[in-house]
Parts: structure tokens; sequence; C-alpha cells
DNA sequence: GTCTATCTACGGGTTATTACTTAGAAAATG
DNA sequence: CATTTTCTAAGTAATAACCCGTAGATAGAC
């Protein structure tokens, strides 16, 4: 019997992934959570094989109950959930060491044997995301720097250059730099479109 | 015996919402839709009291869809779904005429009884609607007008002064001059800041 | 040790934006 | 018909952003 923690902040998708989940004998939803923080409670008292949660929650996300899970019970498996067939989150997924990661539209059947695979050990990510993988992942967004990426977020915020430099205690010239950098690498020429840039490619967080 | 139509893209979420319906007799799901194009297709041989139809989707999205089934079938009852609890999406999908908005994570005895209310005439939007649309309706949005709304929609495209003046085939005098307004309307004082605004507020599509 | 990437920063000149004011024409509202 | 709103536009001056090149310091890779 696979003990499963399902955590989801909408009881609709809960209650969508119990109905398949049921179909199948040997999974058991031992418990559900709303996000984060409740699951780190639960966990305290409660050992799951595997928790399955989704990425965008309130008050803790799973991005981050990711990451305490993963330090503090490395040997539960987590399975990602995400609306989002979008690179960024599924890099920063497996950098921080999910076993599976799944887009919600998959079928009943797919869900169960992710499940399973990853009971046995293997890791499992839905087959549109090892296309995504595939694409282009030296293209675009690695190319910024560090510090690149973090001028862009500033900008993404609405800080002119010299906020910029407050923030980040450096020279308006040197955020000009950066800023111009950022924008040959991104091929746009208006701090409009990389404010749009940086929130369409979720740079802004 | 109440006929609805449900259209989402996400399976799980019309498993979950079948799943909810199913509690309750009266309810018959007559047909399925992952889009606002299929369930167009389908409403040329079928004929529901209901749509429970999701905002945002694929191809045609659940606002053109509601707009189109109300001009075609206006006897036809919408609900709409929305993960958002958004001010303007309410208020489009008001004006756009649907009999109710529901935000997803309502639960399930109160999506049903929606339903019933619905069916019976009324209309039924969720108990946080009503207080989103009490807080600031005259707020924000509503101060700005046509043209400046199409001054900010070419801001957050990237536009700068020159090429608006150009598109709008106004002055960049005027250009400015808008911006200048829609600023101090919306107490945003960067462009930067506008383009922001303008995706988050769903102001710039 | 050399090479490369990254972060830092400036000079000099051009262009764009902003701040503050004013104001006419047209359309909608009363 | 009077009033208000909206769209239009400009003067003037200050400020910010942009474009071009250049370059030192530092850290990591080969």
């Amino acid at each position: 019997m696979i003990k499963l923690i399902l955590v989801d902040d909408h009881p609709l998708f809960r209650e969508g992934i119990s109905a398949r989940l049921s179909m199948h004998q040997g999974i058991d939803i031992i418990s559900e959570a709303e996000n984060g923080r409740q699951l780190l409670e639960q966990l305290t008292t409660c050992s799951p094989d595997i928790v399955m949660m989704d990425i965008n929650m309130p008050d803790i996300n799973g991005m981050d109950a990711l990451e305490m899970v993963k330090e503090k019970y490395p040997s539960i498996k987590v399975i990602m959930l995400s609306m989002h067939d979008d690179k960024e989150y599924i890099l920063n997924v497996i950098r921080a060491g999910a076993e599976g990661y799944l887009l919600k539209d998959i079928s009943g059947e797919e869900m169960i044997s992710a499940i399973i695979k990853v009971y046995e050990g293997s890791k499992c990510f839905s087959n549109e995301i090892a296309e995504i993988l595939a694409q282009d992942t030296n293209q675009k967004n690695d190319v910024l720097t560090t510090r690149e990426q973090l001028v862009l977020r500033l900008i993404s915020h609405g800080y002119n250059n010299k906020k910029i430099a407050v923030e980040l205690d450096i020279s308006v010239r040197t955020v000009e730099t950066h800023k111009r950098n950022i924008k040959q690498k991104l091929m746009i020429n208006t701090t409009s479109g990389l404010v749009r840039y940086a929130i369409e490619h979720r740079l802004d967080k």
C-alpha cells in the first residue's frame, strides 16, 4: 500500500485526484493538506511514502514546501503538480530534488503509473515536460547572469535606475550597463518590454 | 432534471465537479467541453439549461464564449467559474450577462444550490464576490477613460511614447498628457509600474 | 598562467521622459 | 443652453534613460 498525502489549496482538485486514485487499490491517501504549512504540521505525526503537491498555494507555496520537506524528510518522495508547463518552474523543481513533476491535465492512468514509478524509486515527469526541457535549455533565460536577473526583477517591480542603484548599492552607471546588457541579450529595447518579459517568464518573483 | 454542460480545459476539474454534482439527483451533466469552441459546436445539437464554464481556457476563452452563447442562445443560463477573485473579471462577467460567478474553491453544497437558484431564475455570485464588488467599485480602473486604457495597453506592450503617438495618430505631447493622467489616476509613477499594473489587471489584452 | 565571464564603473553625447501649466475643440450630461 | 468630461496639444525646463565605447577587479575554468 502506497501511503500518500495530497496537498492542494483547492478542494476541487483534491476531490478530483481522490476520485481518480480511489480507482486503484494500492494507493491510500492517508491525509490531505491545503498548503505547505499544514503539510509540515502533518508530517510531524504522519509518515507518507509520497507527497503529491500543487506548486501554487497560499501561505507556504509548493516550491518552498518542497525544499523544506526534502531537508527534513529526505526519504519522502515528492511529486509536484502544476497547471503551467513552464520551463523555469520545472528546472527549479528538479533542482530542488522532486521525484516527479506532472501537469494537472494528465489522465488518471498516467497519474497512477507515475505514483507507482516514483514509489519504486524512479523519477517521473510528464511527457510534455521532457519536450519542454529539450527545447531551449541554453536559450534566452539562462543567458542572464544572477545580477542581471536581480536587476530585471527590480525593473519589473517598477523601479527606475536610481532606485535600483540604491537598492543594490551600486552606481547608476552600473545599473545602466546591466540594463543595456539585459536588453541586448533578450533582444528587447524598451523598459516596458522588459517588465512584460519578466512577468511572463516569472522572473519577477 | 436540470440539464448542464460543463466546460473546462482541465479534465481534473471536470471530474471534481462531476463527482460533486453526482451527489445531487436533480442535476444531469449532459455533456462536457474542453473549451469555448467545443461548447459552441455542442450547442448546435444540444440544449442545456445551464452552461457552467471556466473563464480561463485556451482557444476560445470563457469570456468570449460567454458573449457568444448569450448572443446566440439567450435562454441558456451561464455560470462562470474562476480561480481568481478578481474585480475586473467579475464586472465584465456581469456586464456580459452571466447568471452566476463562482470561485472554484467553494463547497459542493454551495455549487449545487447556486445551480438550482440560477435554474429557478435568480442570479448567484459567490459570497466573496459580493464583498469584492462592495469594496471599491468606483475606484481605480473605472476612472480610466477609453483613450487612456488604449494608451495603457500600448504601454504594456512595450511601446514608447513616439510609437504610441504614431499608432494612435496623435502627437507625442498628447501621449505624454494621457500617460501623465493615467499615472496620476492609478497613483503609479513609473512606466514599468504601469506595465505591471496593466498585466495584473488584464488591461493588456 | 592564461582565458573567460561577471560585476563594476565612467566619459561623452543623444534622445526620451517627466513636471507643471495652460487651453481649445468636441462630445456627453444636465 | 450651460456644464463637465474627454481628447487633443503645446511651452519650458529639468531629469532620466539610452547608446557608444572602454576598462579595472575578481573569480573560475582550462
